[in-house]
DNA sequence: CGATATCGTAACTAAATAAGTTACATGAAG
DNA sequence: CTTCATGTAACTTATTTAGTTACGATATCG
């Protein structure tokens, strides 16, 4: 798993897990899709329990289940589940009293502010069952230029 | 300097220079303003230099120039020219082949050119006059009421 | 011309951050 | 009561970026 590609990851995590609905997937499982190890997995995605988008379970045949129909999981959901920043640039004060440095902050945190809740508005219209139906339709075109081959 | 506020501090130091026109700031005097060293400096905004945003000049009375007027230099171009991403997270395939991850690579990625379009418009519209009013505006207030008092 | 001031840049060091790993306690199922 | 899971703390490793040192190139001044 790479530098931040939290999201991606998750997503794919995700993904795995609507395609498997009533099947629980151990960390472990979940590991292998995104190339790194359990640890890591239950770390990323503990946000998202607590969040109610996924459900985990202990014990043999535990794991995780998704907490609610794809549908109504929106990527909003799930990059602030993860504590993610959509927007990477810091506007903190350094320089407390430089008023050229107030300003600064001033312009780009109100950049900022409505960025972030353009991006989020955006975020919140795609759902995890627009990516499964992306999958869907990605698996079926193999499918059939396999079989046309 | 703080990590991830090159973008602040980089306006910081634009908007100094922009209240000096005609006079060319060293990267030592430029330094102190964001309270780093001068090789930092040089080295953050080499390339707005390379974007024709400000200009150098060696020797005895050299230093920095903006390299036009602050009307005419955006937050985007400048943002660009730091080679700053708008949006952090990465969408680079990590395990060729996977269909899930494809999905969501591609769903992921629509969504970052999409914002990242509707951020520098955004940005472009923000120009350095915008910044060195806002501070003249905070500057004059400050007179006032320090008469006042 | 020589002294001084300044940028340009490479190379190294230090600090911060995030991933990866190990270890073990907790809890659930057979 | 053994096995299989998660939960989580603590530690290690890798990566990135800021900070630093050093020095060459260049421009100005006297």
């Amino acid at each position: 798993m790479k530098r931040n590609s939290r999201l991606s990851s998750t997503l794919h995590i995700l993904v795995h897990m609507a395609e498997k609905p009533e099947h629980a997937l151990t960390s472990g499982q979940l590991a292998t899709f995104i190339h790194t190890n359990p640890v890591v997995v239950r770390r990323t995605i503990a946000g998202l329990r607590d969040a109610g988008i996924v459900t985990s379970s202990r014990g043999h045949g535990g794991g995780w289940l998704l907490g609610r129909a794809p549908e109504n999981i929106s990527l909003a959901e799930i990059s602030a589940a993860l504590g993610e920043t959509l927007l990477p640039f810091g506007t903190e004060q350094e320089s407390p009293g430089c008023l050229v440095e107030q300003a600064v902050i001033a312009v780009l945190d109100d950049f900022r502010v409505a960025a972030e809740k353009l991006l989020a508005e955006k975020l919140s219209r795609i759902t995890l069952a627009d990516l499964t139906a992306d999958f869907r339709r990605r698996y079926d075109l193999i499918g059939v230029s396999s079989h046309a081959v």
